[in-house]
DNA sequence: AACTCGGGGCT
DNA sequence: AGCCCAGAGTT
């Protein structure tokens, strides 16, 4: 096919969207009216490098909890932080919360792309995504489905990330400019259950008689990518410190690996096993033989815990470390962040 | 342009 | 045990 005539891409793709979309809490019913602005922008930054499957509890939780933008602004930080906890990417929720606030200062959600590029924790797939979804705007909105299904229509040779350009271009002509909302989510749906990164399914995919990937009967190579280099490994040490039937929780800082998450007191994360380096308090620490190995985006990490028990009359400051005492009990409720949470539950297994 | 930033689903 | 995912912000 050449490549100066634009595929008629659009149609089939929306034929098939009418009768096989996925029914998703956040879309508007079938029929229905244009989706709710909120709920469109807070699913978007849930979904942001998180499936589908991963958001929808804590969606429901979400809006059950917040239904508007007024609703969310008025939340307390540490409510929302705990409430995310376990969704990962923990800037997104500082960004939620100050966004939250920007439109319920402004009164609305912006409508234009470019207007919506400019609020926090909303960069270009998002913007594009809320412009087209949310308020009928043509926009050219890429994520990972996107540019699996379009580097396969289209056979890009280029590995990501430097075929983002070309992608980008490549979607542009194909995106209708009415539906643009629809043609997105379709895109998404294509790329979710049929043509999926490994094992597509494309006998039964619409576009298959446009897809050069499927023509050449390598569509599962692509997209191509940069080799990936392996994760480092690190070790830390997590201090359980406990005070009758509590214990001490610290808040991490906003900056850096779960920022402004509520959390048990570590020592540094380093190539070699910190001990019992940066102790929130000179105590009688005892190591468990147990260790808690957990992996992140971009390292693994191995953590040793330390338990030491104080006085029942101690208090949680102490000097520049300020922490809470939390009921071991509960410490479901604290909104630990996994890694937390593992070494919380082998824990109070052992020193409840 | 490269790096940082989670965690669970799926194969 | 890897690979993947409705990416954004920082440097």
């Amino acid at each position: 096919m050449p490549d100066n005539v634009p595929r008629a891409i659009a149609a089939p793709l929306l034929s098939w969207y009418d009768a096989h979309a996925r029914d998703l809490p956040w879309r508007a019913r079938p029929g229905a009216n244009a989706p709710d602005p909120y709920r469109v922008w807070l699913s978007e930054v849930m979904l942001q490098q998180t499936q589908v499957a991963t958001v929808i509890p804590y969606f429901a939780k979400f809006t059950a909890r917040w239904p508007s933008f007024e609703a969310l602004a008025a939340a307390e930080d540490a409510d929302l932080m705990a409430a995310w906890a376990g969704l990962g990417y923990y800037a997104r929720a500082r960004n939620l919360l100050a966004c939250a606030r920007e439109v319920a200062r402004r009164g609305a959600l912006p409508e234009t792309e470019a207007e919506l590029l400019g609020l926090p924790g909303v960069g270009g797939y998002t913007a594009a995504a809320i412009a087209a979804i949310a308020f009928g705007q043509r926009a050219v909105v890429v994520d990972a489905n996107v540019e699996r299904v379009v580097t396969r229509l289209f056979a890009v040779p280029d590995p990501l990330p430097g075929a983002r350009p070309k992608i980008r271009a490549l979607t542009d002509t194909i995106t209708p400019d009415a539906r643009a909302g629809d043609f997105a989510q379709a895109m998404m749906d294509l790329g979710s259950g049929i043509c999926t990164a490994r094992a597509p399914r494309c006998l039964l995919c619409p576009l298959r008689d446009q897809c050069d990937g499927f023509a050449t009967g390598a569509a599962e190579t692509f997209p191509v990518k940069a080799a990936k280099l392996p994760k480092p490994q690190r070790y830390g040490t997590m201090f359980w410190l406990t005070r009758g039937g509590e214990v001490l929780l610290v808040r991490r800082p906003d900056k850096g690996l779960l920022g402004g998450m509520r959390a048990l007191p570590t020592g540094p994360w380093s190539d070699t096993p910190p001990g019992l380096a940066d102790a929130p308090i000179a105590a009688d620490w005892r190591l468990l033989d147990d260790q808690v190995r957990h992996g992140f985006t971009h390292f693994n990490l191995d953590v040793a815990l330390a338990a030491a028990t104080i006085a029942a009359q101690t208090g949680a400051d102490f000097g520049t470390l300020k922490g809470e005492w939390w009921p071991i009990a509960e410490i479901e409720s604290a909104g630990l962040p996994t890694v937390f949470a593992k070494a919380a539950r082998v824990l109070g297994r052992k020193h409840a």
